[in-house]
DNA sequence: AGAAGTTGCGCG
DNA sequence: AAAGCGCGCAACTTCT
């Protein structure tokens, strides 16, 4: 469908109504029609049915859950406040949107009114033409971009807003029962008042070899002293640097931080705060992180422990799609620098053995990590030592890289594929960099300030690698969404009620990585779904340079790794 | 007593 | 094993 053919309508909450605006395609009004908020969503859905318009909207993030919960679901957005972040600081537009207060994401705590809240309270324009004009002013800039990438990255970035309420409304299916065996056979029964059993027995054998029966385990500074005692002089009690030290308590500590760990992240009251009907539902943050990557609110979703995936199952008569990608970020730099020898490692399943077979380095340990100390920007250490090797084999990769370093140690700004932009360094940073450049600078100062500067390089290094492999899966995640859609129902429905009880749907996103909950009986369409739409998403960002970004992909009842 | 900062861990 | 990017969270410690 051709953009102009699209149809538009603007969706606007006020006090007690919904108010519907069919747009043009430059946002001019063509009409408006009221609707009694307890039953926008019937004429929504008919709506969606029968011409599937791009819904304005302020933010999915705000509006979508209670049409979902209503029984409509949204096709396509454009999703005001994530486009404004986009289009704001895009140093791809010689003009970029104006930043205003009114189109960030609403923070949930009550915030102290400020003088320029008040300001704006003063001046309040009617909700629907703040929306008309926002949209207006978005679709100027897109028109004066250079070529269609934001036009895309914004597309994208709506359609991540809808997935990610759709995925909190589905959640990912989880199975309390699976998840207490897993806490009861790692810590130990659980007991009232106490840490578990084998936690206890553990803690009981470090205080025995420590001579210390009161010692507190879970105080770093208390367990320090006590290690200092029987002569284990680390320096902190992280974990590698306890393992270097031979003593008996060391075992046991280690152990027992681990299940700590465990006990405190994702124990049972983790299980009874996140889990109900059977479902893990995270608050998902699009574009939560300055790269583009999502965040997340709650739950911890960013922090899934391996451990616990045997607790995630697919209902009966369900399954589940458990896919990811194999070193995404070195794949989309390959791209993105049109490296031909990268994309030639990067060819199959295996990236780090294509750079072994490139003969740059030895083994595929050494090719991990100079592939990643190129894009994390390593100097030191065996990843530092290997990266030189790098530049000779992919030179237009690592020119990239070093550019977008080089850039932001001179306090410049970097940008994604698709034009995403990092922040402008913060004052202190500038005024460090003014102050080590003065003709009485110390050469102290001068060294923080040096430091300071390749601080922000390797963040600028690894922005535009990170940043378009988020784009990617941005593009992955609509383009599945966008073919679940055309499944049939289920023949047996989920044992959540809700709006996907009887629909596949996407139940988790990490970074590379989705999980799907879909019927049995239409796992393979939806597995086909998973793989055509990473075909799409490389296809959409990098057109016919030859880039293969392979899944590793299964269908199975958990999602054990 | 509660806010703010630090440490350590686990995820990509 | 490493020390290079991005996160969230819990528990402890320090500040107010």
């Amino acid at each position: 469908m051709s953009r102009s053919a699209e149809r538009r309508i603007a969706l606007v909450e006020t006090g007690d109504a919904h108010i519907a605006v069919e747009l043009d395609a430059e946002g001019t009004e063509l009409g408006r029609r009221t609707l009694a908020r307890d039953d926008a969503h019937v004429w929504i859905a008919s709506v969606e049915e029968t011409s599937s318009p791009r819904w304005v909207i302020r933010s999915a993030r705000e509006a979508y859950p209670r049409l979902l919960h209503a029984g409509a679901r949204l096709g396509r957005t454009h999703d005001l406040v994530l486009c404004h972040a986009i289009l704001r600081d895009t140093a791809l537009l010689a003009e970029p949107l104006a930043a205003s207060r009114l189109w960030m994401p609403t923070t949930t705590e009550v915030e102290q009114p400020t003088l320029f809240d008040a300001l704006i309270a003063e001046t309040e324009h009617d909700p629907v033409d703040e929306v008309l004009q926002q949209y207006r002013a978005q679709l100027r800039a897109l028109s004066s971009a250079p070529d269609g990438r934001l036009a895309l990255l914004c597309a994208a970035e709506s359609a991540g807003g809808l997935v990610a309420e759709e995925m909190r409304a589905g959640g990912l299916p989880w199975d309390a029962v699976t998840h207490d065996r897993i806490l009861v056979d790692t810590l130990g029964e659980r007991r009232m008042g106490g840490v578990p059993a084998r936690m206890a027995e553990l803690a009981q054998s470090v205080r025995t070899e420590l001579g210390d029966e009161q010692v507190n385990l879970d105080s770093q500074q208390k367990l320090l002293r006590a290690l200092h005692r029987v002569g284990v002089l680390a320096e902190s009690t992280s974990r590698w640097e306890l393992a270097e030290f031979d003593h008996p308590a060391v075992a046991p500590l280690l152990a027992y931080k681990k299940l700590a760990r465990l006990l405190s992240a994702n124990g049972w009251t983790w299980l009874a705060d996140w889990v109900q009907d059977g479902r893990f539902r995270p608050v998902y943050i699009p574009g939560g992180v300055v790269t583009g990557r999502w965040a997340s609110a709650g739950g911890g979703a960013l922090q899934l422990p391996r451990m616990l995936r045997p607790a995630v199952r697919a209902d009966p008569g369900w399954r589940l799609i458990v896919a990811d990608v194999a070193q995404l970020e070195p794949r989309m730099l390959a791209a993105m620098a049109r490296d031909e020898a990268m994309a030639q490692a990067a060819r199959g399943s295996d990236l780090y053995a294509g750079v072994v077979e490139s003969g740059a380095v030895a083994t595929r340990e050494e090719a991990k990590y100079a592939v990643l100390g190129a894009m994390y920007g390593a100097t030191t250490g065996d990843s530092g030592r290997l990266v030189p090797r790098l530049r000779k084999v992919y030179p237009k990769a690592m020119r990239l890289v070093d550019d977008a370093a080089r850039t932001g140690e001179d306090g410049g700004v970097v940008s994604t594929w698709l034009g995403r932009s990092s922040p402008k360094p913060p004052p202190a940073w500038l005024a460090m960099q003014a102050a080590a450049s003065g003709a009485d600078a110390t050469a102290a100062v001068v060294r923080e300030a040096q430091r300071r500067a390749r601080d922000r390089g390797r963040f600028t290094r690894n922005f535009i690698v990170q940043g378009t492999a988020a784009e990617w899966s941005l593009i992955w995640l609509a383009e599945i969404r966008h073919r679940l859609r055309a499944l049939p129902a289920a023949a047996t429905p989920a044992t959540a009620s809700g709006p996907f009880a009887q629909a596949a749907h996407l139940a988790f996103f990490l970074h590379d990585e989705v999980i799907l909950h879909v019927p049995a009986e239409s796992a393979e369409h939806a597995a086909d779904a998973v793989r055509e739409a990473a075909a799409v998403a490389t296809e959409r960002l990098f057109g016919s340079f030859p880039l293969d970004v392979p899944l590793d992909l299964r269908v199975a009842e958990t999602a054990e790794k």
